[in-house]
Parts: structure tokens; C-alpha cells; sequence
DNA sequence: ACCTTGACCACAA
DNA sequence: CTTGTGGCCAAGG
């Protein structure tokens, strides 16, 4: 069940995130809106089907999020990205990446 | 053709 | 911060 794997979109999407730097990020609407496209979710899809072997931790959601329940693992890539991030104010809130600093438009 | 399922989004309360 | 609502779109049943 999910995408078909030789699907232009699925590609396109992929062909992207490749695209973007390290440091810097987009958002799954963004993704979409490069395609023409509205299909956020479908970007969600794609990432969660397709997108082990590319740099799935430089997508992520609209509010600065990391993809949910990978929230770990990505930190430590944008630690070792120097990925600008948001400082929650309590420290049991969860962290988020600057979209303002660190997103990235193609 | 209708319904459900998602690494989603915007907005309101 | 949390819920809820309505919208989006591809795929599969």
C-alpha cells in the first residue's frame, strides 16, 4: 500500500530534498508548492516510503517540527549541520528548527 | 463512485 | 501549549 514507486511525483519529490543544502530545510508544503502542488500529506508519503536514503531531516513541517516520532535522530543531524534552531523556553517543550534562518527556496 | 488512510497545513478557541 | 475543523491529494479497498 502507499505511493507508486515510478511515480513522477514520488521522482520529483526526491530530485528536491536532494536539492537542498545542508543547514538548510523546507517544508512539505514548500515541497509541493515547488511542484505546483497542494499534496503536502503526499510529500509526507513519499518521505516515509521513499525517503531512507536521502536527507529526510531537512523536510519538515510547516511549524518548524521535525517529522513526528523522528525527532531524535534528526537533531543530531542538524547539530552537525549547524541547522539554526529555536531554543524552547521550557525545557520540557519540544525544539524546533528557525524556519526564518534555515528555510530554503530552490 | 464512495470511503479510509496518512513523516501535512491553516486557523480558531 | 492543546483540540477541533476543514481542506488538500494519491492510492487502495
Amino acid at each position: 500500500m502507499g505511493l507508486d514507486p515510478g511515480s513522477p511525483f514520488v521522482a520529483a519529490v526526491l530530485d528536491i530534498v536532494d536539492s537542498i543544502p545542508p543547514g538548510r530545510v523546507m517544508t512539505y508544503g514548500d515541497v509541493a508548492a515547488t511542484l505546483g502542488s497542494r499534496a503536502a500529506r503526499v510529500v509526507g508519503q513519499t518521505m516515509a516510503q521513499f525517503g531512507a536514503d536521502a536527507p529526510w531531516w531537512r523536510v519538515i513541517r510547516a511549524g518548524g517540527h521535525p517529522p513526528v516520532d523522528h525527532e531524535e535522530r534528526a537533531l543530531e543531524y542538524y547539530r552537525a549541520e549547524q541547522t539554526p534552531l529555536v531554543s524552547p523556553l521550557r525545557p520540557d517543550a519540544a525544539y524546533r528548527v528557525d524556519l526564518s534562518l534555515a528555510r530554503w527556496r530552490p
